[in-house]
DNA sequence: GCTTAGTATGTGAACGATGACTAACATATA
DNA sequence: TATATGTTAGTCATCGTTCACATACTAAGC
């Protein structure tokens, strides 16, 4: 046979999970299986063992893919010192890019984890949408020092509406993208939800007069 | 042989759809086979496609049932002449009821038909997330008619806030039932959303008279 | 009322397709 | 030479579905 390519571990655990992203996307998470992925690495199914030790595994992987990429992709959003409501719109728009550019796998293997039998994808799942509502709720919890953000606001209901945003906005798009573009329909939400964070009254000089509450 | 049991048409098929259900409810939707609905039924497999042209059907089916009895539940808070406000908190607290009653099945199945193949599961699915986004949505509609809120607020977009509340909290719930109560974190939420449905000004004399609650 | 025929419901035993996974063997690379 | 990577050719389980056959129920004719 002409050139038989061999390659790393590494490299070939990378081609798994992006293979597994691949046909998620492209059917759901019933067209996610072995000879599904070793088709599309190009390779037969008993080479794929090599490199991952069961279906459980690359599940796994892809959770853990999915979320170093989502908080990568989010992160240019958390580690500015603006105003938190622009933080939380900056990574608004940032997930809305990510999921459009990897067609809503995460909320996908997200809800699939979320009713698995196997513990550890329940948990990775778990945390990784923990994880999420945590980096969310942290900032609106700086937003409330910083006199930014209502001090009635309770930071994990917000964090929560704010998660459910993206999940609600992307079912719809998933049904019907072109009716439902993700973004629009985001920031619109947006827009609406922002009012319950800023402060009823005061709208202006924030820091040094904010005495009276509500 | 014992008591050879022959049924209605009618009987088997809602036998068949509420095994169905079961089995989604205890097993996720991997679970969902002919030859468990066969065995919850107590009949032989054969016996189901007597009843059912084919496990699509199953499938489509259920989401009718799921949509019937959902609307069913909280149709008692959106028949009144109450508040907006009021109609959607009790909207609110009846969907929770009724996922917890059936175990997030109505969750875990729009989620699987939004990435279904078969067009007819996917319209199917679709339909009802519209349907339920259009009843909240015209509830508040009403509710902006009749200067219970705010002019600024955009019915579609805070129906799909209304509907990603309840999304996140059944994900968080399914994960881990015990650490996040279904019903204490959406009726948080709601709190919190509300406040961006009210008048910005509020010292409109309502005739409800601010926050007497249930 | 009794027989009889037709139909609706149910069974047992398969079918082919496909799933995850493995063993025996081959060969490239260090 | 040793090990890591790959292939061929399976195993075994389970899936949805169907077929030939059995039996309960219903209606019509006598």
């Amino acid at each position: 046979m002409a050139t038989r390519t061999r390659l790393d571990h590494q490299t070939r655990q990378h081609q798994i999970v992006e293979a597994a992203r691949d046909l998620i996307a492209s059917g759901g998470v019933d067209a996610l299986t072995i000879r599904g992925i070793a088709s599309k690495v190009g390779v037969t199914e008993a080479a794929i063992y090599r490199h991952v030790a069961s279906k459980e595994e690359v599940i796994l992987l892809l959770i853990q893919e999915v979320e170093e990429s989502l908080f990568q992709a989010i992160s240019r959003a958390t580690r500015s010192d603006r105003h938190a409501l622009e933080r939380l719109e900056h990574i608004l728009q940032l997930h809305v890019s990510y999921l459009e550019l990897r067609q809503g796998v995460s909320f996908v293997v997200i809800a699939q984890a979320a009713q698995f039998d196997e513990p550890r994808v329940r948990s990775a799942g778990r945390r990784l949408v923990e994880k999420y509502l945590s980096l969310v709720a942290e900032i609106i919890s700086q937003g409330i020092e910083r006199d930014e953000i209502d001090k009635s606001v309770l930071p994990d209901a917000a964090a929560m509406i704010f998660y459910g945003m993206i999940q609600s906005a992307v079912t719809r798009w998933l049904f019907d993208p072109s009716t439902h573009p993700l973004g629009e329909n985001a920031v619109s939400m947006w827009k609406l939800f922002r009012t319950s964070l800023e402060f009823s009254d005061e709208d202006e000089n924030r820091h040094t007069s904010g005495n009276d509450r509500n």
